[in-house]
DNA sequence: CTCTAAGCGGAGGATTATACTCCGCTTGTG
DNA sequence: CACAAGCGGAGTATAATCCTCCGCTTAGAG
C-alpha cells in the first residue's frame, strides 16, 4: 500500500470518529471525505459500502480504548484512579461512536473484539469495588451508559472544544456520584 | 376553535415533544402527523411553516416546566429537595427539546419566558446552595447541561421506556455528584 | 531520470428523503 | 339540517445524499 493512501486512509477514519460524535449519527459520506480534505473518490476506494467504513471505525476506536484501559488498570494506584482514566480515555478516543454505528456491525472479529472490551470493563469495575471506591449498587453497565451519555452531542452549538470540556466535567460528577462515600441516592 | 381541532392541535405538539427527544434532532414533518395520528395537511393547518410549530413546541414544554419548577420549589422540604424535584420533573416534561430547537426560535414573547425559567432555576439552586446541599463549585449552569445531557437520546435502540429510565438514573447520579457531601472532585 | 501502476479528485446522473399544496370528503355545532 | 370549519393524504416540487466513472497526478521501483 503506497505511503499515501495509508495516510488518507488514517484521515479518513479519524474524520469519520469526529463526526459521527458531533452530529451523533450517522453523517453524509461527502461531510466525511471534505473533512478529511480527501475527494469522495477516494472515500469510496477505500471503503466501498457503508458496512466496510463503519466496520473499520468500530476497530480503530475499540482497539484505542481498549488498549488505554489496559494502560490505566495497569498504571493506576487503585481501582478508583484506573476506573477514572479509562473513562476520561474512553471519551478522548470517541468509544461514543460504537453506539451509534453497532446495529451495522456484523464482521467476523466484532463480537470477540467486543467481548474483549467488556471484560476489560467489568475486570476496572471489580477492582474499584474491591478498593471500596465504588458504591455497591453502581455496575460495569452503569459506567458504559454514563461514557455513551458524554459521548453525546449537547445540541447546543458549542464548539467542539467546548463540549469535549463539559463531557470531562460530567464523567467527572458522575464518578462522584458513584463513589462510595456519597451519601444519599434517592430517586424522586 | 372547534373541539376536534384543538386536540388535534394538542396531539400534534405532544408527538412533536416525544420526537425531537426520541431522534435528537429536528424530525420529519410527516414522521409528526403520522405519530399524531392526523394527516399531513392537519399540520400543515395548525403550523404552516416551521417557526410557528416549533415555537409552539417551545412554549408548551417551557410552561410546563415553569409550572412544575415553581410547584417544587414552593412544596419541597429544602433546596436539596426542590432541585431533585426539578430535575425529574424537567426531564419528564422534555425541556430538552429546548436545546434542539433554539436556534430557530426569534417570537417576541420567547426571551421574556426564558428569562423567568432561567430565574426559576437559579432561585431553586441558590437555595440548595443556602441549604449546604450543594457543592460551592456546582452552579446553576451545571444544572441546565446535565439536564439537556439527561434528555438526548442515547443512540442505542433502547425502548422509550428505558431510556426514560436512564434518564432519571443518571439525573440521580449526577445530583449525588454534585451534592455537597460527596467529597472528592478531582480531574483526570 | 523515466515509466507506470496505484492513487487521486470531483463532476454529474441516479436515488431517496423531505417539504408542502390542493381539493374532495367528513364532522362538529348553531 | 345546513354549512363552515376541519380533515386526510395523493402527488408534485425540492433538496439531500449516494455512488460511478474517467482523465489527471504522483509515489516509488528500476
Amino acid at each position: 500500500m503506497r505511503a499515501d493512501a495509508r495516510r488518507n486512509r488514517e484521515r479518513l477514519l479519524d474524520s469519520a470518529v469526529d463526526l459521527i460524535l458531533e452530529v451523533g449519527g450517522e453523517p453524509a459520506r461527502d461531510a466525511i471525505a471534505h473533512r478529511a480534505e480527501v475527494g469522495i473518490g477516494t472515500l469510496y476506494r477505500h471503503f466501498p459500502d457503508q458496512q466496510s467504513l463503519f466496520h473499520a471505525v468500530a476497530l480503530h476506536v475499540l482497539d484505542r480504548t481498549i488498549g488505554a484501559g489496559e494502560l490505566a488498570l495497569a498504571d493506576a494506584a487503585n481501582g478508583g484512579e484506573a476506573l477514572r482514566r479509562y473513562m476520561h480515555l474512553a471519551v478522548d478516543h470517541g468509544l461514543g461512536v460504537l453506539s451509534i454505528i453497532h446495529p451495522l456491525l456484523d464482521h467476523p472479529h466484532w463480537p470477540q473484539q467486543r467481548a474483549r472490551a467488556e471484560s476489560l470493563l467489568r475486570a476496572i469495575v471489580d477492582l474499584a469495588h474491591q478498593d471500596g471506591m465504588m458504591k455497591r449498587d453502581a455496575t460495569a453497565q452503569d459506567i458504559g451508559f454514563v461514557i455513551i451519555r458524554a459521548c453525546r452531542p449537547l445540541a447546543v452549538g458549542l464548539p467542539l472544544a467546548d463540549e469535549r470540556a463539559l463531557a470531562h466535567r460530567h464523567i467527572d460528577i458522575c464518578l462522584d456520584g458513584l463513589t462510595a462515600s456519597a451519601s444519599q441516592s434517592s430517586s424522586a
